[in-house]
DNA sequence: TTTGGTTTTTGCAGGGTCTGTACGGATTAC
DNA sequence: GTAATCCGTACAGACCCTGCAAAAACCAAA
């Protein structure tokens, strides 16, 4: 069940071992690993997109990627990770990026600096992200399983660390900077995704937009 | 495995059935379908939270509530729907609240009359909402399947109905718009059971804040 | 090249979720 | 009272996911 796509990857995978030839085996396992995931993902975003995603059982990619299913959750905790994107924050960058700003920094001016910062780190990967949105768009109940716990204990912390900031007048003034913020970044994204432009501009935009208020809208 | 609770639950249905002693047989089935689950649920949380989310398995739930496995899937499309709350809105009310708003009228307005009217119905069910909070923040992973696909395809249509509103900019604001003001209403509701005071109120406050805009934050 | 230790893959057993189907009992309609 | 309808249930079966232990692959040193 191999596809030329899968001997694409194979084929680079080769000519960058041989490029960088010295690498401990401790890099060279993880860089394997990191394939091999990466590889087991096409698999499965071909299946669902192409059979739908019905056909994306555990065993059918696992037959795609010519491994054993059991071997799948050697991988990936849950099918639903597979057909997720490489998550483009974890929880704990986002929070060291907060706590490295200066306590007394305004939150929402925080909050801005950390969405800037993250969007430089953004540009690479946007590339990969159509067949993954255009997943979520065919198959909304995706969006929810693999991401939700992640984005829920996120929010709870970035809560922790805005209660205390100056400007702050209450418990609901924090959730709802966290919740715009969040939602400002993650809907920057989206548009740039389907074709808005790119993602430092409008993330620069939403927070603008935010900063403003909806008095006029 | 009956508890106090339920027999509780079965009184009160027996007064209210002879007082309404006029039904039809349509209705009767309704009601008692409609009692029987909510009895589900109120097992499905009671051992969520007594003996943890593990203890919760679709088979302790059925027994608890004497009933088969598969009646269980008669009531509930998945275990995790009966371990959410009654939902507080539905996407077609919301949806029809905000077009019955005047086409011209800014999208930030109407949002807010139909947040204030969502508000309204809120509150009788408030109360029931602590034991949901308390297990959503035990077990965040339980926020995600119930209910994203729906939020998700309430946001698209939210976002559909607000595009072509007056004084919204572009595809990137009415996505704002939509994630900020549905985002207001979810922390108003949170904060309230939180024990932050009435809803209508926090909901009032929380579209304040966004009027306002996020520049002395 | 062989050897031996480490890592990876895999098979197997088992528990859990969820669905289609079909049967039997209860409710409702006539 | 009988027929039609609705509801709960048993059963079979697909799929997801996990722990465990054996097999296979890998790799370094002899």
């Amino acid at each position: 069940m191999h596809s030329l796509h899968d001997l694409h990857d194979l084929q680079s995978l080769q000519k960058v071992h041989i490029v960088q030839s010295m690498e401990s085996p401790q890099e060279r396992r993880e860089r394997r690993r990191a394939e091999k995931r990466q590889a087991i993902r096409n698999a499965a975003v071909r299946i669902a997109l192409d059979q739908g995603l019905e056909a994306a059982t555990v065993e059918a990619i696992s037959a795609a990627a010519d491994i054993s299913p059991r071997t799948f959750f050697n991988y990936f905790a849950s099918k639903e990770e597979a057909l997720a994107p490489v998550p483009l924050w974890t929880p704990e960058e986002f929070i060291e990026l907060l706590s490295a700003r200066p306590a007394d920094e305004p939150a929402f001016q925080s909050l801005k600096v950390v969405a800037r910062a993250l969007a430089q780190r953004l540009r690479p990967v946007m590339a990969d992200l159509k067949p993954f949105m255009e997943l979520r768009n065919r198959y909304p109940e995706l969006a929810a399983k693999a991401r939700a716990a992640d984005e829920t204990k996120l929010l709870e912390s970035l809560l922790g660390a805005v209660r205390s900031r100056p400007g702050v007048t209450g418990a609901l003034h924090a959730r709802l900077l966290v919740v715009a913020t969040f939602g400002a970044a993650v809907s920057a994204v989206q548009e740039s995704v389907a074709g808005g432009g790119p993602v430092e501009e409008l993330i620069e935009e939403a927070f603008t937009l935010l900063e403003n208020g909806f008095r006029l809208s």
